[in-house]
DNA sequence: CTGAAAGCGCTAACAC
DNA sequence: GTGTTAGCGCTTTCAG
């Protein structure tokens, strides 16, 4: 049986009241008091109940975690600041993997919520297609909706929900890929190729509208047989792209996050003939280190994702301390990162 | 105010013990009992609080899980193994990371022991050094023997600890280090280079073993200029092989884990000449899909990371099933597999 | 089959 | 300054 206070009340001969105002340290205390509970303390060993103090202060000090997909390494850094943030606040990580799927996003919330986390941090998996298919989503996200009526903070990372208004931390996606392609066009590159996963995602519609609008602005266009769609991994991109590359010849790849720019990479690597022509490949998220193993020409898109991590930890933070409210002004908080 | 059992109990007019032993679905209760609860669960949205189920069954449902270093993919791959496993069982996962520090290990613990976690898998960062660090050592693993003493399950992973009796899943280290420089050694390189970071860790000492076990086995010396030993980062193994690289020429590099791995193809990548020189690089772990990257000649010493999760995962909850008793033989199990 | 009641370990009034 | 006591939301005997 573990020590509780209450041994050490009986041990020290003080009651609970004076153990538990000494061990968390708060109310007043003679210096006896504290030294002799003190000293029990060391002598039994105790460590306190977390789960208790939860129970009776209706805070348990977690916070959830649920990202989408753990190869792709934005978003292990993402859950490395994070864990850094919380852990420095006394927060613990209560971590889950949704892998882009809907269900596992709704498993882990219920889970999250059954475990009275202070709130959650998430990469919604969530996809905000525009047009008919919104009632669907709307059913879709109403797990989310859920978290909204329980009163349990949460902050999106990285992609929001059509029409579900939670605080969010992402980038200016449109504009920084609108940027990032007009000065790939401006370094003379003409035929430019983009590459993208095939769903309905905020951050790749995002950046892809901010890519096509600098097509736009200077005067391009780009055929259908241009817009390479594949599935949202690395490997779907490596083939789309190993295909694309047997048939055609382009001055540069737009690739539209981390798992495309390492696909087409990949590709580039693995075709014949391909790697003296020296396309240009810009592609978001950087590749850590790997960048150093491509010799080629590569521009990453590199996000601030140490910043981005910690703004949605302190958001989350500012929502759980003022429960209830949402912020001064009664709104929620959409942080647009630049760069 | 969250609704509880009392208000589910109130509405559908039975004691909270019906309520109970209905939503935890044990024990008898007549079908129109059940019909009622079931459905003012529904109406009043309720959610069962998993903190107070914890209080009273003291067991929480959640395994602590500490890694050293989220910069080294095949960690990752374990988090996301253990992540996945345990959400099968119905547990969740308090993540930690240590960063190579005591000092955040001991934290790390400190909290997970409060929090009640059932058990806890662990990456140790402590160093088992030989000789007469012994008691040096001792004081710092001071805290995993709290553990035991506390009769809270421990599993390492990947590394263990000198002098502490801990259940452990580890690589056939020596066995796979020197079967696989047999081979290096075999496809007719002579001259090898060994990279390993200068620290006294259980895998990194026992695959240099196996390495150095093989050299003699083949007849081979190698001198002291040909062991590279660097901080344990992909970084400085870059810098000391570019260095090395500048001066010296080698048939093969030898490399003991994946930062060496990756310092190693990352210097030989950028080293003016040494490129067409095709030297052989073997090393652990796999560099996932940047292995593709890199069009030189590597060969990838791959651990069987999802068996390894699976199996450490599995063993901990044996022993959180068990608990108090040690298996059956009352022995601590090291499990080490070989491949 | 169902309900009353006793806690799990801790905090927080409220009295002394 | 310190002790008593009433819960936090739930499970689990033990009666009925």
């Amino acid at each position: 049986m573990a020590v509780t206070i209450k041994d050490i009340a009986r041990e020290s001969g003080v009651s609970v009241a004076t153990v538990s105002r000494i061990c968390g340290n708060y109310g007043y205390a003679s210096e006896e008091a504290r030294g002799k509970v003190e000293k029990t303390c060391k002598k039994l060993g105790y460590t306190p109940n977390a789960i208790a103090k939860s129970m009776v202060k209706k805070q348990t000090k977690t916070i959830g975690l649920v990202v989408t997909d753990m190869h792709n390494e934005f978003y292990i850094k993402i859950i490395e600041e994070v864990e850094k943030n919380a852990d420095a606040c006394g927060y613990s990580i209560i971590f889950a993997n949704s892998d882009e799927s809907i269900q596992k996003e709704m498993k882990a919330i219920k889970t999250l919520v059954e475990r009275q986390v202070d709130g959650i941090l998430l990469v919604p998996v969530g996809q905000c297609a525009p047009g008919d298919a919104t009632k669907k989503k709307d059913a879709a996200n109403g797990h989310i909706r859920e978290l909204i009526r329980l009163g349990i903070p949460v902050v999106f990372i990285d992609r929001y929900l059509e029409g579900v208004d939670v605080d969010a931390v992402l980038i200016e996606n449109e504009r920084v890929a609108h940027a990032s392609a007009c000065r790939l066009i401006d370094m003379g590159n003409r035929d430019i190729c983009l590459v993208m996963p095939d769903q309905e995602i905020s951050t790749i519609l995002e950046r892809k509208a901010g890519f096509l609008k600098a097509l736009e602005d200077r005067g391009l266009e780009i055929g259908p047989e241009r817009v390479l769609r594949c599935l949202y991994t690395s490997d779907s991109a490596f083939s789309l792209v190993t295909e694309f590359l047997a048939r055609h010849a382009v001055d540069a790849f737009f690739a539209l996050d981390y798992q495309m720019t390492l696909g087409v990479l990949m590709a580039i690597a693995n075709s014949e003939g391909t790697w003296e022509k020296e396309i240009q490949v810009m592609g978001f998220d950087s590749l850590g280190n790997y960048g150093k193993l491509y010799p080629g020409k590569v521009i990453s898109i590199i996000q601030p994702v140490a910043a981005m991590g910690k703004m949605a930890f302190e958001l989350l933070i500012e929502r759980i301390r003022n429960k209830g409210r949402i912020g001064v002004d009664g709104k929620r908080k959409c942080i647009r990162l630049s760069f």
